[in-house]
DNA sequence: TATTGTTATACTCTATAACTATA
DNA sequence: TATAGTTATAGAGTATAACAATA
């Protein structure tokens, strides 16, 4: 297994893959719904509590500027709550607003609803078991390109 | 398995790992080399053989003017050929060149190349195949959406 | 000096719209 | 009418560069 010629053959499919979905995601915004990085921000704002611009620029990969684009936009919706960080004078940190939780709760977002509902109707358990244990593994291999 | 949870959580990882991984690959385009819908181009022509831009479109799920596009760009660099189908003199025909050939065959991309490396060096041979089930899995979800 | 955050600008990739030529 | 291809324009998402304020 794993030689190389297979492996080629593995990184021009995950490409193929990969960039499809990422394709259709986009298509699926509607205006007025959250962008893709606007929804990966309010999650993990989310599931990690109140965090500074740098430190959800970090987490996600992306450049300091580019998460405060994605940040304003939620701010402008109230999704977030901005507050300067007392001990701290250049940090503000960013917290997730009770409208933005119910946001979240209520799964308001079409696409996030589409596409839990593609995984959920058109793919059996055993398929679901595989995505699952690739997720990670994708997070890993962005990682280490 | 497969409750409504379950695959709202699997549609967030999952967008998470994909949306990274494509941003790491773009982050890895240098100055001259290809693109990454250029390469997906090239090679599918490669093993497809000659093609419109149309057809190309259709194959790669995008519209046939973001493939006009792609396609310029290899035509600019030798890359790929075009000639008029003598059966229909809308259409025109696509192949890959020599030089494009070659570019395959030496796979001169050095993503590509850094891509394969990861994959190779740092996933077992369980992961590995993990990723391989997942590939299709991730086309296939695409097209569900 | 280093870090946080901001503004300005540009690039990649893709989409929609409008058009010409051919079928 | 429908399809192949082109040009123009716009949008999402991200990057680099340059800066002010604070540490």
């Amino acid at each position: 297994m794993s030689q190389p010629s297979n492996v080629e053959d593995l990184a021009a499919t995950l490409y193929g893959g990969v960039s499809l979905l990422t394709r259709r995601l986009r298509q699926l915004q509607t205006p007025g719904e959250l962008s893709l990085p606007e929804r990966a921000a309010l999650a993990r704002l989310n599931r990690g509590g109140p965090a500074s611009a740098a430190e959800l620029a970090r987490a996600e990969q992306i450049t300091p500027q580019a998460m405060g684009n994605t940040l304003a936009g939620l701010e402008e919706r109230g999704l977030v709550e901005r507050r300067p960080d007392p001990h701290d004078r250049r940090r503000i940190i960013m917290s997730v607003s009770e409208t933005g939780r119910e946001m979240l709760r209520h799964k308001r977002d079409a696409r996030s609803r589409q596409f839990a509902k593609a995984l959920g109707d058109d793919f059996t358990d055993a398929e679901l078991a595989t995505l699952r244990a690739a997720a990670p593994l994708l997070e890993r291999l962005a990682e280490k390109i």
